[in-house]
DNA sequence: TTCTATGATTTAGA
DNA sequence: TCTAAATCATAGAA
């Protein structure tokens, strides 16, 4: 068996009749590939009918089988890639690789899944901002996913029907076929790869900059600012409010504990610091709490101070209303009273026992939340 | 744009 | 762990 020649150093022609050799065929094979479609077909179809095809179509099965040998192998089966697997993990978690829920709420509903933080009742604003942008990027990914899977089906279909077409000039194996075929759809899955983990990085920044945005500052709402002040107001003599009265206003207000006592210290040092800012407010709610409009003041007692005695002396309208209430109902306190509030009065200096006075027949409660 | 109010965070002390 | 105090950062008004 002889080898074709390569093109670039062809065989010296035959002295006598000139036979055509195999370096031309394939060089006419080349050519087809500048030519028209028409005179394409025309030139294949005369090298389909050329008297040395056999000859040559042999020669290309044996070459096949002496290079074959080296190519198997080359092209094994990739093992389950461990990083499409988290992606696809993460994808799903999040609520992106799952198909759109139609029905109520559309997109914006159908991201409710992937809510960070747990969170269901607050921020909703916020949570539907972060639900509209899931939502769009869930769309962006399954249309891209989409285009790409069509595109490797076309590109698979194609690829096929040239190498079944190729099949009548060189030898071409199904299974050849079918090698091509993964080979291409691994290139494929790497594209989609790279589109998941975009799809990832995407979903991880929407993430970070939503959790951000809930770490922002917001106003309380109306109703939680009148419920701490209506407290504080009725608490100065010692705005401390125990463990159990934090939960009751966090309920009240629709805010957290810890928001509750955020907002007690800023307004101690506030209120401390300035007072005379707080005149009008301090009026607006002993005011209130003397009308008696507030039903948790009933069982919130207030203090008879001195106004100038304890760390949060009143102002002049909180001197007004608990001179009323002490009028009305000054018990002395028991011996051993609060001992958390007594703690607190000494500790933050110069604040004698307080004594608790209440309006609602509670005498001798002594503690800054007794209506716990 | 600037200023003020205010919720959150950090730090230090008890 | 709680609080005071200082500070940061932002919403909202002017």
């Amino acid at each position: 068996m002889d080898f074709p020649p390569r093109p670039q150093r062809p065989a010296p022609p035959l002295p006598a009749l000139r036979r055509p050799d195999t370096g031309e065929v394939l060089q006419q094979i080349m050519a087809i590939t500048d030519q028209s479609l028409e005179e394409a077909q025309a030139r294949k179809h005369a090298l389909n009918c050329h008297r040395m095809k056999p000859a040559l179509f042999s020669v290309l099965c044996e070459i096949k089988e002496k290079t074959g040998l080296s190519i198997h192998g080359i092209q094994e089966e990739c093992p389950p890639n461990a990083q499409l697997m988290r992606l696809d993990n993460m994808l799903l978690a999040e609520g992106v690789s799952r198909p759109e829920r139609r029905g109520r709420g559309g997109p914006v509903a159908a991201a409710n899944t992937a809510t960070p933080g747990g969170c269901s009742n607050d921020n909703s604003l916020e949570h539907s901002d972060y639900r509209a942008k899931l939502s769009q990027i869930r769309q962006i990914y399954h249309s891209e996913l989409e285009k790409y899977e069509q595109a490797c089906r076309e590109f698979t279909t194609h690829v096929t029907n040239l190498l079944r077409e190729q099949s009548r000039m060189r030898p071409v194996s199904p299974k050849e076929i079918e090698r091509m075929v993964s080979v291409i759809h691994g290139k494929f899955s790497a594209i989609q790869m790279q589109l998941k983990q975009s799809t990832c990085e995407a979903v991880m920044t929407l993430r970070s900059r939503f959790l951000d945005a809930r770490r922002k500052r917001r106003n309380f709402s109306k109703r939680a600012t009148e419920v701490l002040n209506e407290y504080f107001y009725s608490h100065l003599n010692n705005p401390y409010p125990s463990e159990e009265a934090k939960e009751r206003l966090a309920r009240k207000g629709g805010i957290t504990v810890s928001q509750v006592s955020n907002w007690f210290g800023n307004k101690r040092i506030r209120y401390k610091k300035n007072m005379g800012k707080f005149q009008e407010e301090a009026t607006i709610y002993t005011t209130k709490m003397a009308v008696g409009g507030l039903g948790s003041q009933a069982s919130c007692p207030s203090t008879p101070s001195s106004g100038s005695s304890g760390p949060f002396p009143l102002t002049s309208a909180g001197d007004a209303l608990v001179t009323l209430q002490t009028l009305a109902s000054l018990r002395p306190a028991p011996a051993g009273g609060s001992l958390r509030s007594q703690a607190r009065g000494s500790r933050l200096g110069a604040a004698p026992p307080v004594l608790t006075a209440s309006l609602s027949g509670d005498p001798g409660s002594i503690n800054s939340d007794a209506s716990n």
